[in-house]
DNA sequence: CACGAGACCTGTTCGC
DNA sequence: TGCGAACAGGTCTCGT
């Protein structure tokens, strides 16, 4: 899926086209796709509010309306698009929401894994995620202590949403290189400089990330040019672009993880 | 508490 | 060329 940035750039794209629309209706295409509530009481309830500005909480896209909040997950492969609401919706459209406009929101998701919530307080879908990497209540102190109190591997606790919520596969890979900590190390041996490092290493690629407007891998093009710099993801024995060592990739936690042996010893 | 496997899905790329 | 396996930006659930 989109991570974070990719999250952030497209909520920030919508913003002026989305903000002060109408939802006329809603058209659904794939049943599963709608998290809550049902088909039938979604298209009532959601028609006729106004969208009031589009946000963005971990992954999850967050459109307040004039009563209710839209939450859209992308996940692996899903995609928002504005386009003009007559024409016939495209092979993987998912979702349409007709503006009043002339045009339509639609959700794009091949893999349909991708969910969207409909609900009166967003807390009820956000409520378990950990703090926002980038805002300044996270401080080095506190994610050191936090760190140390747990006993797993740095890639699949970076990964875990409700530990720090917006890192995925690529960002927590490229964090972990900048940082110099290999991603089997266990967070309790952590110490305090690494975890600042740590920190300040998440922070860098994330706004390296929305600086460049996300990542475009395989056939998800989104726009942005990320994938370009990438610094050890998806570049499995070409050279570590600090020490020149090949990247090395294993499986932790059945994701695909790559890092610098020498970079990042274990 | 922590980890691994399987599920949910479709499409592309890789290896024989 | 063809065909099956592996793999892909995510997350949930179940079993050990």
């Amino acid at each position: 899926m989109p991570e974070l940035p990719e999250v952030e750039t497209i909520a920030r794209s919508l913003q002026p086209l989305l903000a002060g629309r109408r939802i006329l209706s809603a058209r659904l295409l794939w049943e599963r796709t709608l998290a809550e509530p049902g088909s039938e009481e979604f298209g009532a309830r959601i028609s006729g509010q106004v969208i009031r500005s589009t946000g963005r909480r971990g992954k999850f896209l967050l459109l307040p309306l004039s009563r209710d909040t839209l939450l859209i997950h992308l996940r692996m492969s899903g995609d928002l698009l504005i386009e003009a609401s007559e024409q016939p919706p495209a092979t993987h459209h998912r979702l349409l929401l007709e503006l009043d406009n002339g045009q339509r929101l639609a959700l794009n998701d091949t893999r349909k894994f991708g969910r969207v919530w409909l609900v009166d307080d967003p807390q009820t879908v956000l409520g378990g995620l950990g703090p926002e990497p980038l805002e300044s209540s996270l401080n080095a102190a506190d994610f050191y202590q936090r760190l140390h109190a747990l006993r797993r591997q740095l890639k699949p606790l970076l990964l875990d949403q409700n530990f720090l919520a917006g890192l995925g596969n690529i960002y927590t890979d490229e964090a972990l290189h900048l940082a110099r900590l290999h991603p089997l190390t266990a967070a309790s041996l952590v110490d305090e400089p690494q975890a600042a490092r740590l920190l300040q290493a998440i922070r860098e690629v994330l706004e390296e990330g929305i600086r460049r407007n996300g990542a475009s891998i395989d056939w998800v093009y989104r726009g942005g040019d990320f994938q370009n710099y990438f610094r050890v993801y998806q570049r499995t024995g070409q050279p570590c672009p600090v020490c020149g060592t090949p990247v090395q990739r294993i499986l932790v936690g059945q994701r695909g993880t790559h890092f610098c042996p020498v970079c990042q010893p274990s």
